[in-house]
DNA sequence: GTCTATAATCAGATAGAC
DNA sequence: GTCTATCTGATTATAGAC
């Protein structure tokens, strides 16, 4: 024990990971500072730039894996047909898939500002794709007549703020469990899509 | 002209909370450094704290001010009879408020991390506050029939994450123009709401 | 009220020993 | 792969002249 030195790559690397995203969220990117990081992951300083060659890009690693973990999620999803199934089964997915990455999608929303022109415009790019899973599925609901929506971008978007909004104040434990919030919100999707009750 | 020296806490003042605004809401509260504002007002570093005890106060300060303001504006706003027309107004009422707001809002609900414990106290105090308004409304007509609301502070925060989150995509000049995103904005907030339709 | 100068600390990143 | 030590520059905040 009280072992100083040695190789640590095969546990090093997720403890930075999992550690950099939980003082991210609560205290903001810039706001921490690599020495921070290092002390919360029980080593030196200039070890973690044997993961990472700077800290903007441990920051664009960290948002890139969560998006595309979203949208590989996603896509692995069983298909529904119907536009009401759809619509209702990406509430559900959203919602649960965000139950336990609080940390995760808090960075990624919030530390958008912090990237640099060039990882931001892949992010937004990653952003985008998945936002526009949810359109499509809006548009095929606005042409069968079962969705009243008058621009289905504006409505993603809006669907978006909405359940991405549960994780700045939902915690375990409370008077809701997660099964009494996701249905509440799918009835509140299915509203701003205007499906008729 | 060319003055270097001199007294101006007429001009400074709202400079500096202005420029603060600006820079905080585009790079965060920890990413600005004083001499970085100061250099936007046109100040040396030290002139900032003749407006400011520390960094701290000048973010809590601001935070406080804007939502004062939102308060004491829908308080001042006329009052309306029945629920849907409630709702309504303060729909329109929270998005026209915040169009002209981008940094404020953005600041409110970014930085609260950045806020000492008992400034974040304060702050959320008149967040909740102002959520209270809207839940008041959404209870009224609950009890009336004419919303289909299952939680009305679930409900509340939904409306709140839905329509602050405009600010985090809307420019003026784009396709779309301000009547139409809130008139757009107003029917997805009745749909919430479960009004039949 | 603003300036210049400075104190005291901390930042990101690197070099070389082990 | 991690450590210690260090480089270079930036940070908040203050002191005293004007």
């Amino acid at each position: 024990m009280a072992r100083k030195q040695g190789s640590h790559s095969d546990i090093s690397g997720p403890k930075i990971r999992k550690a950099a995203l939980r003082l991210f969220a609560q205290k903001g990117f810039a706001a921490v500072s690599m020495r921070e990081l290092a002390t919360e992951v029980g080593v030196q300083a200039g070890a973690l730039y044997n993961y990472t060659s700077d800290k903007q890009t441990l920051l664009f690693d960290l948002m890139r894996a969560h998006m595309e973990e979203v949208l590989s999620a996603w896509s692995a999803h069983p298909p529904e047909v119907a536009p009401l199934d759809q619509l209702d089964a990406f509430s559900r997915f959203h919602i649960n898939f965000h139950f336990d990455r609080a940390h995760e999608i808090f960075v990624a929303y919030m530390e958008l500002r912090n990237l640099t022109p060039q990882n931001f415009q892949a992010l937004e790019a990653l952003r985008r794709q998945y936002e526009t899973e949810l359109e499509v599925i809006l548009i095929s609901g606005q042409k069968s007549g079962v969705f009243q929506v008058k621009d289905t971008r504006v409505t993603a978007r809006a669907v978006s703020a909405m359940l991405t909004g549960i994780n700045t104040w939902y915690r375990d434990g409370k008077t809701l469990s997660r099964p009494e919030i996701v249905e509440m919100y799918v009835d509140m999707v299915r509203g701003i899509a205007g499906v008729r009750v």
